[in-house]
DNA sequence: CCACGTTTAAAACAATCGTTTTTCAGCAGG
DNA sequence: CCTGCTGAAAAACGATTGTTTTAAACGTGG
């Protein structure tokens, strides 16, 4: 059990500085060395840099793609047919992203894996992403298009994308806001407390009328 | 004038190859050579590569604070100590952000930029920012609070962040999302259409319903 | 008990990084 | 003339990066 011990102590490492600093700016002897392993260890149990960085991502993204996809099959099963209500979708994503992580107590290093996926450059990371895990994104996606039949296609499509920045972006970078914010006003936020306050704005953003000056709204 | 066209095109090609790839993920070497300019210039002109990320934000921020808080200054006189509404406000935000970089044509750059600023880890860089140009945000959320007397202190900090997210988000990873855009629906969407969509959007989030469960608002 | 595949350890590799130093060209003023 | 100064060019510096190589330890099956 040795050889999975070394490979865990290396992923678990890793995705804390890797959230903490980038990707760029941790190096292998950064992790190897704060996680108590050989150097090599990382190139000989995932190859290269790049695999353990996928690694990291697929250790959360993997069982978040299951599971929702389960609780999507519910739903589905649930509501027969009928679309399923927009509250009741981004409720039960929510619930999924936060059931993930919540054995390792780990959260923000997943909305922050998250956010540095998006910004970061790494090309690679972005398509091994899309490629992975698109599929379920699609799926919610149709079933949020369902939800709201009143919204033109790119519209909601956009919409989707904002309401995804929002949070994303709200949790990932946490940490500074949450200083800013106790700085401000003395006030410790959980990310609980957080997500409860996202929900009705992103409700609102999602129903909001649509914008004036339709002539440029194309196709 | 040969050293001012040295430092420019530093900061021309700097500017553009942060926004593509990130601080720590361009080199100086890449900078000079495609600004073909000698690798000391950087350091001659500059002192290092943090002066010169800090710089390269300056010739963005300096200009933005100065036209926005003359903004500011036009909309108070006319208001006369009454609140300004949330959308007078947010438009002549949206209105400044793209003034600035229009000369250059840059403003993809101006926004990854910022999006870089708030996720990066690059500690010096938000320390930077926020010690050079935290007094306008001061003052613009001191109209927004005024101009919202309804939501509680917290919630609309909160609020403002979410928004900010949203749009520095949406328009950092601006390429990213512009591809799916084009490969799902073939359509090119340019940053003014963006902004137009993003308004409606953020101003029903701003003006959302309070989040039910009051017992964990505090303060 | 020995041979074998697997994992770890230690060292070295080549490449790249930011920075510094050195050298030199161009030009102004005494 | 040459002295002093400014900025650019070229080269070198030390440090750090990801990766590879070489050896040694470990445990298992024949």
């Amino acid at each position: 059990m040795a050889q999975t011990d070394t490979v865990t102590r290396i992923l678990n490492t890793a995705e804390v500085l890797f959230a903490e600093r980038g990707f760029a700016e941790t190096s292998l002897r950064n992790i190897t060395s704060k996680a108590k392993v050989n150097l090599a260890a990382v190139n000989y149990h995932f190859g290269s840099k790049k695999a353990l960085i996928q690694a990291v991502f697929a250790r959360y993204l993997d069982p978040f793609t299951e599971r929702f996809h389960a609780r999507l099959d519910e739903l589905e099963a649930d509501y027969a047919g009928q679309p399923i209500p927009l509250e009741v979708l981004l409720e039960s994503m929510a619930r999924t992203v936060l059931e993930v992580p919540a054995e390792r107590n780990s959260l923000k290093v997943f909305m922050r894996l998250l956010g540095l996926a998006y910004t970061q450059a790494q090309g690679h990371l972005r398509r091994y992403i899309q490629q992975q895990y698109g599929s379920v994104f699609t799926r919610f996606a149709e079933l949020v298009r369902k939800a709201t039949p009143q919204l033109p296609d790119s519209e909601r499509f956009w919409r989707l994308h904002f309401m995804l920045g929002t949070v994303i972006f709200t949790l990932s970078g946490l940490d500074a806001l949450r200083d800013i914010a106790e700085q401000d006003y003395g006030e410790h936020v959980s990310v609980r407390e957080l997500i409860r306050r996202l929900r009705p704005v992103v409700v609102a953003g999602m129903n909001a009328p649509l914008p004036e000056d339709p002539q440029a709204l194309a196709g």
